[in-house]
DNA sequence: GTCGATAAAATTGTATACAACTAATTGCGT
DNA sequence: ACGCAATTAGTTGTATACAATTTTATCGAC
């Protein structure tokens, strides 16, 4: 799935295992924002020396899923709602313009590989693999750009797809966070029919719809008004 | 212009300042393609350890303006031809979206800026200052998507435009590389009108322009048809 | 108890020494 | 001269020690 070189080194080959486990561990948002990342006891659960984890530590920075703060170390990205807005509106841009350029590039097997991945996101749903739903819908997307074969663009979404995950679990309702399954099917359906602009549509929709259902208010947990809320209330043990 | 933060470090800076001085040399075609990058030429160069010197090459790295090849060291990256294709897709998608996200966004004082770039372009391309004039075609795009109002969308684009240079370095011929002065001034007159569709479409022939402008052939210098054809012609002393 | 300053602990930033690897050179045999 | 191994020089990869900084803990004074 990832294993695009050839790998030539043992030790790039470490290094990388070490940034996938911590990449899949924030994407499935088993590391939630806002976690703190001490190079000390990643070193130590890795059996790496600190020289390797800042390495990695540097390029999740780098692709904005961890914040490093100068002499005060490393915490998973908490998106700002002008970040998850500029996001997400970067995705619509970007999706939509492969989707525009797929045309007459797409295969039988291309569909199939998209259809398989949409009812194994649709079985995690059903099982209630929250985890495992939002890899498989990240998925699809990633997918699904690159049958538009420009690398440059893949790797772009796939960046702002992982970012997105972060923006989810900031600010996603706990149930229904994921993309709705009759819509990836939609999108595939007019992609086999050759509706290529109507798809891009179809994707802007969709991708607006996500962003819909985000809850931008509750950013800051506004402490004042939490607070006046409570002494309103009834006032328990303190 | 680059100042985006309040820089809370001294070190912080200074490893900034040692990144900035590289990219600039870089996108000027100062620093040509190919060119190695050896770690203590660096730390000497700049005052610094390796160990600094090392983390602004992994930043590079990243963001695909060098390659570090294990054991091997840096160099200056050559991008391949379906690299740079799709490098020039992905820009023709950002950019004609961004000119597309920003209807009713633009001011007067913002048109004004775009045009002094645009000058101060034309005056370098008299004047035969080729890297400054390179410099300014590529800040006339940077500071228009900036218009867009979004900031993971601009930082996008400024790094396409970055690997651009490099493009343009390895395929581009020795005169008439930058953007013409008149697309330019078309594009300003365009939003002006507050016509960005069009605005759009012309950008993207502006930049299929530039794309076109290119020599993709003379990727390898194809040593054997060059000797062939010194062969063939007249051999002059060894 | 609360606040403040001081001290201790923990954590990050950096230089450097050494190991591992690659590239270049030498030297030998044919 | 040529090819090929062995040596040497040069360069990168990594661990670690120490310095600098932040965070936590301690301890009086009010």
């Amino acid at each position: 799935m990832t294993k695009t070189e050839p790998l030539k080194d043992a030790a790039q080959e470490r290094d990388e295992i070490i940034y996938q486990h911590l990449h899949a561990a924030i994407c499935d948002s088993r590391l939630l924002p806002g976690t703190r990342l001490p190079e000390d006891t990643l070193a130590e659960t890795f059996g790496a020396s600190r020289t390797i984890i800042r390495k990695v530590l540097q390029r999740l920075a780098y692709e904005g899923l961890i914040e490093i703060r100068p002499n005060r170390g490393a915490q998973i990205a908490e998106p700002s709602v002008p970040e998850a807005r500029d996001i997400f509106a970067t995705r619509r841009i970007l999706e939509c313009g492969a989707l525009a350029e797929m045309a007459g590039k797409v295969s039988a097997a291309d569909l199939e590989a998209l259809k398989a991945i949409n009812a194994a996101e649709d079985d995690a749903q059903l099982k209630g693999d929250r985890a495992a739903a939002i890899r498989l819908s990240g998925e699809f997307h990633i997918h699904l750009v690159g049958l538009a074969g420009n690398a440059v663009l893949s790797e772009l979404v796939a960046r702002l797809i992982a970012r997105s995950s972060l923006i989810i679990a900031t600010y996603g309702s706990p149930i229904s966070v994921t993309c709705r399954h009759s819509e990836h099917e939609q999108i595939i359906d007019l992609i086999a029919r050759g509706a290529f602009a109507e798809a891009a549509d179809w994707m802007g929709e969709h991708l607006t719809t996500i962003e819909r259902s985000l809850r931008w208010e509750q950013e800051t947990p506004d402490l004042q008004a939490v607070l006046r809320e409570f002494i309103g209330g009834s006032a328990a043990k303190p």
